[in-house]
DNA sequence: TTTAATTTTGACCAGTTGGTTAAACCAAAT
DNA sequence: ATTTGGTTTAACCAACTGGTCAAAATTAAA
């Protein structure tokens, strides 16, 4: 049987992306090697050239999957029937349980914007998700006054801004603010999904 | 004369360090190779070593320097005697125009922040910043009845939030929103100026 | 069992990495 | 004019970079 290219092992191609996924979020693309990724999937240098042929289709298709995973399908909750300030603490805290979950993923991607801006956006484009479908969702609240006037853009980014920075800066902050102890601050990044969605609604009400 | 080590060139001093900035602000530490910071620089790869001996060394010197701007004093606005909205309203307003004109410094120290949180953690300890003292702020103003009750962490992560997070995103933001023009966003961020503080004191309203 | 295709490996490549060293350079002091 | 000191450079180092290649190992088809 001829396999194509697409046939490839899938255990070990599934076992270079887990390692990739690791050590690229980690490092970025420019700080991490081949060799890095090579090791932590326990194969040879060679054999990852084989499979993604070079460090920048290794580094798309992680970075592909990353994204993914940052903007998700929030089209289930805006096209759901229930009032706006519901849709605002179902969306934040389904975000940041996300966000918790996969913790280097914002700074990862917040180096790789200013890195390579292009790349991220084609990315984006190819998603298939559309910034439209939120501006739009608050143009219509604001027009049937359920919440006061307010660039929907500048919305949509105060909330994105609260959800992924205290994540991004999670090292930081951490140390800052809670001696360094983890569960202190899984416990405040709990606490924030309510305050950020009260913080949200308060300041939007007409 | 004898010249201690202090006494090297101030000039090829400040050309390697305002090279170095640059490079590494772009690029991190771990993007950034000591030739690029040389011919950036227009000067031989051995004088950087002689300088400043690693690349370390080198880079703490920047990043010390790049943390100062991103967490200046704010003393004098905080200990102003004006009313709460007031002070949020200047640190908001300068803060921003800070974060505008060193647009690449955000995203740089969020992915050092999770490289290194140590080193980081280290340079805000000397650099005398006293985060209590903005905690202290807010529950005075809450124990006076001016805000509503709420964490002063979060609050004070908020409002860093929506101040840093779309100048660290700038690239996809602008992008997304703006067609990539450039003055767009900028005018954007000029208006977000007055929109991110609205947005704080109307939501600590009590 | 032979054949054919895919998977994995180690040796290798030219170029780059951070860093060292010794020699050259240069201004000022003697 | 010579010595002295800091400054700048080119040559060099071992280790590592992304990437190639041909041969070996494995698997599946005939």
């Amino acid at each position: 049987m001829v396999k194509t290219p697409e046939t490839h092992s899938q255990s070990t191609e599934n076992k270079i992306l887990e390692a990739a996924k690791k050590v690229f979020i980690l490092h970025g693309l420019e700080g991490t090697s081949m060799q890095q990724i090579a090791s932590e999937a326990g194969i040879n240098k060679s054999l990852l050239h084989y499979y993604f042929r070079t460090k920048e289709k290794l580094f798309d298709a992680v970075f592909t999957y990353a994204f993914h995973y940052i903007v998700p399908q929030m089209e289930g909750i805006l096209s759901s029937d229930s009032g706006i300030n519901d849709k605002i603490e179902r969306i934040v805290t389904e975000y940041m349980d996300m966000l918790s979950e996969n913790k280097f993923i914002p700074a990862f991607i917040l180096h790789e914007i200013n890195r390579n801006p292009d790349r991220l956006y084609n990315i984006m484009q190819k998603s298939g998700i559309k910034p439209e479908m939120f501006v739009n969702q608050f143009v219509n609240e604001i027009q049937q006054g359920n919440i006061r006037p307010i660039d929907p853009r500048q919305l949509i980014i105060n909330i994105l801004s609260m959800c992924i920075f205290p994540v991004a800066a999670r090292p930081l902050i951490q140390r800052i603010f809670f001696g360094n102890n983890e569960n202190a601050y899984r416990q405040f990044l709990e606490e924030r999904k309510k305050v950020v969605s009260e913080f949200i609604i308060q300041s939007i009400k007409p």
